[in-house]
DNA sequence: TTTTATTTTTGTCCTAGACAAATGTTGACA
DNA sequence: TGTCAACATTTGTCTAGGACAAAAATAAAA
C-alpha cells in the first residue's frame, strides 16, 4: 500500500513516544527527521520517517546514542539490529506460538508448563527464560509490541490466578511489593509474589509506579518487614540509586529493602539495600531473613 | 503536611492531561495557574493549583469553557460540580476499609460482595460505584496514592481470577481489548472483560498503552470483530479523538470500535465509533451486534 | 582496577508570536 | 418561530531559537 499519508507532529509523538520538543531538536541538530511542511509551515512526517524513527528507538533501547544513529540510513540501522545475532534462524518455541495469535493455544501452552513443572520451577526457569527471549526478539524487531503485550497479559493472568488459588497459612515476614515511578513492568514483581507465596509469605502488592514518599507511607501503614522493588533493564540507573538512598533514609533500619530485576546495577548499591540478582536467590534471602 | 510539594510542568501534564503548551498559554491569557519558579525559572505548580486544574477539567468535560472557569475560585467550581452533596462528610464504606490497611479484610469485603451479588451486579453496581467514590476521594486528597493502588490491585486480582475460573463456551464476536498510549488504567477494561465473559465472549486483552498502529495490526492478526478501548477521565480529549479517527481510518468498516470509561466525551465522537457510557450498556450493545 | 573530574551529548524547558479549528453571536429570510 | 449563513471570539497547538541541567562518555588520578 503506497499510501501518501503524512502525520503531524502530535501523531508522531503518540505513535513513537518521542516528544515534540525532541523531534524538533533532532531536526535542528542532526537533520533527521526532515518532514515536509504543509501550507501553514507545519511539519508533516512521512511513513518512511516514522519507520526509521521506530528503528532508531529500538537501537536507543539497546544503548546506542541518537547522534550516531541519525546519520545512518535505514538499511544500516536494520543491519545493526541483527548483528551478533546467532539465534536468528531458530526462534524460541514461545515466539512461534505468539506469532500464531491464538490466545487459547498460548494459554494452554503456558498452563501445561505450569502444571508440569510446578509453580517454582515454572517461574524461576521457564518464565525467566521466556522473558529474556521475548525481550530479545522485541529488541530485534522480530516481535511486535502487541504480541509482547499479549504474552505479558497471559502470564500475568496465569500467575495471578495461581497465587489467588493458593491457600496457605501466612507467616512472617510481611512484604510490600511495588515498582518506582516510571517503571511500568509488573511482571517481575508478580513472579516474586508467586515465589514468596510458596514460602507462606503473603505480599501487599501495590502494582506499578508508587512515588517514593508513598512507598514510605505504605510500608509504615502496613507495618511491612520487607520492601521489595522490581525494576527492568531500561530503568535509568541514576534515578534508581537516588530513589533507593532516599528510601533507605526514610525507612527505619529494621525494614529490609530488596531490589530485583534486570535494572539492578552490578555495583554501587547504597548500604542497606539487598540486590536479588536471580529468582533463585529469593528463597535463600528469605531464609536468611527468617534466621534473623 | 506534604503541602510544600511542588510539581514541574511535565508532572502536571501527566496528572491532569492538560498539555504543556496549554498550561503556558492559560497562564499567559487567564492568569491561572500562576506557578512559582525554581532557581532556573522553571514552573513549579502547587498542590492547590493541581486540584483546581482537576476541577476545571471535569467542568470542561461537562461543556464549560476554560475562559469562564479560570476566573472562579475553588469553592465556586466545586459548587458547579455539585459533588459536595454525598461524600464530604460521610466517607463511603470502602474508603474506611482502605484506611485500615488490612489487605485480608479488604479482600474479604470485596469477595463477599462478589459472591453475594454475582459478577454482573458486582461489576455494574458495586465496582462502578466504588470507583467513582475512590476517584473522588483521591481528587480531594482524602486518599493516598498507595491506598488507591492497594484497592486497584485487589480488585484486579479478584476480577482476573473470577474470569479465569469461568468456564464457558466461546461464541462470536471476537473482541480485542486495550487502552491507548498514555492511559495506564486497566481496571475499566478488565470490568468490561468480565461482563463480556458472562455473555460467552472471550476477549484478547492487550493490557495498557498499545500504540495505534499496533492496535491496527493486533485487530487484524486476531481477526477481531470488535475493538474495545477504555479510557479514564484524565485522558486528553483531543488526543483521544485523534487516535479514534486514525483507528477508524486504518481498520475496515466491518470492525466495530467501542470506547468506554469516564474519558469518553459527550459529543463529537467520530462516525463509526460507539460510546459505551455505562457498564449496563455493554450487554445491550453486544446484543445489538449479534442481531447484526 | 576503581574512583573522581571534565567534557560532550541530549532532552526538556523557556518566551512570544501566529493561526486554524471550534464555538458563540448576529442577522437575514422563510 | 426556526434555520442557515456570515461574522466574531475563544482556544489549542504549532512555530523558532535560546538556554541549561541531567546523563553519558571520556580523561585523569588514585
Amino acid at each position: 500500500m503506497e499510501k501518501n499519508t503524512y502525520f503531524n507532529i502530535a501523531a508522531v509523538e503518540r505513535d513513537t513516544g518521542v516528544g515534540k520538543d525532541t523531534l524538533r531538536v533532532w531536526e535542528r541538530r542532526y537533520g533527521f527527521p526532515t518532514p515536509i511542511r504543509d501550507v501553514h509551515g507545519e511539519r508533516l512526517y512521512s511513513q518512511m520517517e516514522l519507520e526509521k524513527l521506530r528503528l532508531v528507538q529500538r537501537l536507543m533501547n539497546q544503548g546506542h546514542r541518537p547522534g550516531k544513529l541519525m546519520a545512518l540510513d535505514m538499511s544500516a540501522l536494520s543491519l545493526m539490529l541483527n548483528v551478533q545475532d546467532v539465534s536468528i534462524e531458530n526462534d524460541a518455541e514461545i515466539i512461534a506460538i505468539l506469532k500464531k495469535h491464538h490466545t487459547a493455544d498460548l494459554h494452554r501452552y503456558l498452563n501445561n508448563l505450569l502444571i508440569e513443572q510446578g509453580l517454582a520451577r515454572f517461574v524461576t526457569e521457564s518464565l525467566a527464560n521466556m522473558n529474556t527471549q521475548i525481550g530479545d526478539a522485541w529488541m530485534r524487531g522480530r516481535l511486535a509490541i502487541f504480541e509482547e503485550h499479549a504474552y505479558s497479559e497471559q502470564v500475568i493472568s496465569l500467575l495471578r490466578s495461581a497465587i489467588s488459588q493458593m491457600g496457605f497459612e501466612v507467616v512472617a515476614p510481611s512484604v510490600l511489593l511495588t515498582t518506582l515511578p516510571g517503571e511500568e513492568h509488573t511482571l517481575g514483581g508478580l513472579m516474586c509474589e508467586a515465589l514468596l507465596a510458596l514460602n507462606q509469605v503473603s505480599c501487599v502488592n501495590l502494582g506499578a509506579q508508587t512515588p517514593v514518599v508513598e512507598i514510605n507511607a505504605a510500608v509504615r501503614a502496613h507495618q511491612a518487614d520487607i520492601l521489595c522493588l522490581s525494576c527492568s533493564a531500561a530503568y535509568p540507573k541514576n534515578q534508581l540509586l537516588q530513589s533507593l538512598t532516599e528510601l533507605r533514609n526514610l525507612l527505619p533500619e529494621s525494614v529490609h529493602i530488596w531490589v530485583g530485576g534486570q535494572g539492578v546495577p552490578r555495583t554501587k548499591l547504597p548500604v542497606g539495600i539487598k540486590a536479588i540478582r536471580a529468582f533463585t536467590e529469593l528463597a535463600i534471602t528469605l531464609e536468611a531473613w527468617r534466621d534473623k
